[in-house]
DNA sequence: GTAATAATAGGTATCATTCTGATTATTACA
DNA sequence: TGTAATAATCAGAATGATACCTATTATTAC
């Protein structure tokens, strides 16, 4: 961990994940910024996501599409990613510490932390009448 | 899923990725196969790939790095990724159908499949007394 | 054996991300 | 508070994984 400077830019990325409840791309931010900050540059936006993981204030969502997402909730939590729609939601499910543990007792590894992305529909997307199928 | 004429090399990409038990990249494959291929293009592995995974011959390990790694092990399984040396492991560990339910008993969601990955250390990193506490 | 067509090689394009180099902002401390 | 040290910024170029394109080659159906 370096010893960092404070820069406007950071904190207003930092704000701006918590504000908004989802699970943003670095693209975004740099787009909901280009307003406040004219001449931000996309590499700021990124300098500043990797500072910010790296100080633990945000975590990266580095799976399943060919950029990553960030989110201000640093609760550990599992994730839903709907397979057809695409979104990506916090689930409220209560983490399992025990997991971690099976797997500590069944094979050589020592596992520290773990994470569970589940697939399927959202409300949405299973409504009859919608496309989905019952 | 579309049809398939047979090549020679696809044939060989998919005996490789059976031979191997590890998560090779594109790369490598691409690499192994030059050899044997003089000709070959990383193209035609990239497509090939894509064509086994529409067959459901291989599967994708589209997590934490900026590249995919692909597997020819088809029956679920979890994975154990060592976070000193960046190792993915297969796990053995059962896979646990009742997460699935408690998902779709406590959410708006329906969940048909997961995915959990471990995090924490293989025995080769956990060897010297260096052992990073929980 | 031949026509139809999928697969190939190899090159180029694309997209997310990182690096570069000159300039600006923040901090430490005299 | 003024100044030196250094982190952060911007703009654009570089990078690396993957997708796309076109002419050529290999496989299949008849």
């Amino acid at each position: 961990m370096g010893r960092y400077k404070r820069s406007r830019q950071r904190e207003r990325i930092l704000e701006l994940l918590r504000s908004t409840g989802g699970h943003p791309a670095a693209d975004w931010i740099y787009n909901e910024l280009k307003e406040e900050f004219p001449n931000l540059s996309l590499s700021t936006v990124y300098r500043n996501l990797s500072v910010l993981l790296d100080q633990g204030l945000i975590n990266k969502i580095d799976f399943g599409s060919t950029f990553d997402l960030f989110d201000a909730n640093t609760v550990q939590h599992y994730h839903f990613v709907c397979e057809r729609c695409g979104v990506i939601a916090d689930l409220e499910l209560p983490v399992d510490p025990t997991l971690n543990d099976r797997v500590n007792e069944a094979t050589p590894f020592t596992a520290r932390r773990h994470r569970i992305e589940f697939f399927g529909l959202c409300s949405r997307c299973k409504e009859p009448g919608g496309r989905g199928d019952t």
